[in-house]
DNA sequence: TACTTTCTGTCATCCAGTTGACAGTTTTTA
DNA sequence: TAAAAACTGTCAACTGGATGACAGAAAGTA
């Protein structure tokens, strides 16, 4: 369970002079906190890139919702699918219609195979949803996305991991597919079995990460 | 819930004379009913097309399975995921070492189109499979992957849509996620709602797929 | 043909996880 | 600083679906 749909950053491939020209061709948009950027009815077909704050992309039926992924600056989204994206930040976007992004796309090679490994990191991403879905139980699915956290986004200290996973339960559960009541009682028998500590409202001290892999020691 | 990955028929596009050199790079492979073609570990980084049989995409885990696709003859796939692969019957494949087949998109742009509206469509399906999981339950799977099928491989007939679905109770569970008894449960209960018509091992005849949409009628 | 293997239908049992409720806590807003 | 809003922890009740068992049916096999 990952967050980040794509460990490729697009800015920094953008910096290149080479990509001067598209770059002039993106439209640059703001959202503020909390606005709906995307919904499937829109059918815009925009392809985006994440310039600053924070967006989330998920699936949503009735009054159910699950995170796909949380993007940040430097990732890169296009709008076609039947996911729905919000701005849980406020965020800046450069946007371009799908149907340019592509023109450009058939005269660059080198762009279109920055493209393709995107495609394939997403692909082998939603396939590690997949995987977590059928084959995992709850317990596991939240060690598997705090791990992943924890690596990617934690800070070594003395006494352990820090990670700061700025998530409500609410927001969790929406990642990892259950309910708010059923995160918030695994994450506190964690804390009980100190394989967590509880530093503030949504950071957290990992003292042992291998003791989290095992965890429930059943 | 769709058992093909992408609608594209690589071998149409194949045809035409652009490509009869990148064909004559490819490898003929043959494998009989029920072999491995690839597991995770060998990591051998094949794209291969399928030319004659059926394969199944699948994850597993212990003694669990489930199948991400089952692809037909024109379909493509790229070896590189956690995904395993067996030949459902006995099939000939072309296949390529990734790298090779990296080189020659970058030189060929109008190729690089192709793989990434097929990355697309995985995606897509990949979505959609996701979604299916989250938001469905086992009735509501069954129903939307017979559905599925019946509107892509069914025959019309006159007392309705014939259609050969080619699994077992088994093969049918590893598909949606769930188990063989749960399937074989409901797909009766269908019956016995004359909402479908067993003919055959395999093959059922649906009168009326506005009613199967339904089910269950609560 | 008989024998083995694979597939199917159905039931009783069991449990992980959802749901709703509610009290308590923290954060935000004005 | 007070009131409103959002978040958290916990529990009891319920349920969808997995699992194991077993008998019967169909398909291979020799």
């Amino acid at each position: 369970m990952k967050t980040k749909f794509s460990s490729i950053n697009l800015l920094d491939e953008l910096q290149s002079q080479e990509y001067d020209k598209l770059c002039s061709n993106f439209n640059q948009v703001t959202y503020s906190k909390g606005q709906l950027i995307y919904a499937p009815a829109h059918d815009q077909d925009l392809v985006f890139i994440i310039k600053q704050g924070k967006i989330r992309i998920y699936l949503a039926m009735e009054d159910k919702e699950f995170s796909l992924a949380l993007l940040e600056p430097g990732d890169l989204y296009a709008t076609h699918t039947r996911a729905h994206v919000t701005a849980v930040e406020n965020v800046t976007l450069l946007t371009m219609p799908t149907k340019e992004f592509h023109q450009y796309m058939m005269t660059h090679p080198a762009f279109s195979r920055i493209i393709i490994r995107i495609l394939g990191e997403l692909l082998k991403q939603s396939f590690s949803i997949i995987d977590n879905l059928v084959f995992k139980d709850i317990s596991g699915r939240l060690t598997a996305f705090i791990l992943h956290e924890a690596q990617h986004n934690g800070h070594q200290t003395d006494e352990g991991t820090l990670l700061n996973i700025n998530l409500t339960m609410d927001q969790l559960a929406a990642v990892i597919g259950s309910s708010r009541q059923t995160v918030s009682t695994i994450m506190n028998a964690m804390i009980r079995a100190d394989i967590l500590q509880k530093v503030d409202r949504g950071l957290f001290l990992i003292p042992n990460l291998e003791l989290l892999k095992n965890f429930p020691t059943i």
